[in-house]
DNA sequence: TAGTGTCC
DNA sequence: TCGG
């Protein structure tokens, strides 16, 4: 193994952005590989998809899931939905190997008890971002929200609890997972447009899986 | 209510 | 380019 790769791999420490917010720096690079032929293998059964907001705008982030539920919007509103609205069937279970890594980032960041039955599947293209927003469509707030970052660079905002004031900027290399919840749990956050480039595995994009624990 | 988009 |  070349010594880039090596260091790349290595555990490293807890950066703490909030009381309840945590930035897991390559948390999930030793078992990169495993997601994401895990990840393919999902996408191959439920499309990335571009939804569209209520007001009927379309958001430039291509999205999937798997789980009991899955994210969703549409023209009447954002939900969560134990059916494909594309296919009308049920998403595709959660990997062993993403429900594993979500599971002990929890738990590295105190969490002990995470059991998500929702992961979402984001993929940013060139030039794609998410606003800044706050994640309020579960019915457990006591659970945290765990956001695995794959691929090119990208910076992740995370704000306070109105859309507006001071936001830390979080830059997010492959395998970088973020995790807050608690008091936390309801932050404004967002996705900074991307940049051109190219990762070695998963190619010029971002793929981001954020669990929830949506029921 | 509108909205994770868009304008100023 | 950024904040609102």
């Amino acid at each position: 193994m070349l010594t880039d790769d090596l260091f790349a791999s290595q555990p490293q420490p807890a950066i703490q952005l909030q009381a309840q917010a945590w930035l897991l720096p390559a948390f999930a690079c030793s078992v990169d590989q495993q997601l994401w032929a895990d990840i393919q293998t999902v996408i191959a059964q439920a499309a990335l998809r571009q939804m569209q907001i209520p007001g009927g705008k379309t958001m430039s982030v291509a999205m999937t899931n798997c789980g009991d539920y899955g994210w969703v919007s549409d023209r009447s509103g954002y939900r969560y939905s134990a059916t494909d609205p594309q296919t009308g069937s049920s998403w595709p279970a959660i990997p062993e190997s993403l429900f594993d890594l979500a599971v002990s980032a929890a738990k590295a960041a105190g969490f002990d008890s995470f059991l998500p039955d929702a992961c979402l599947i984001n993929r940013y293209l060139t030039g794609c971002k998410m606003s800044l927003h706050q994640d309020k469509d579960e019915q457990d707030m006591t659970a945290p929200i765990v956001s695995v970052s794959l691929g090119i660079d990208a910076v992740f905002q995370l704000g306070g609890f109105t859309r507006t004031g001071p936001k830390l900027k979080v830059p997010l290399a492959h395998g970088d997972v973020l995790v807050w919840g608690g008091e936390d749990r309801l932050r404004y956050h967002g996705v900074l447009t991307v940049k051109q480039a190219q990762h070695p595995l998963v190619g010029g994009q971002r793929i981001n899986l954020t669990f929830r624990k949506s029921n």
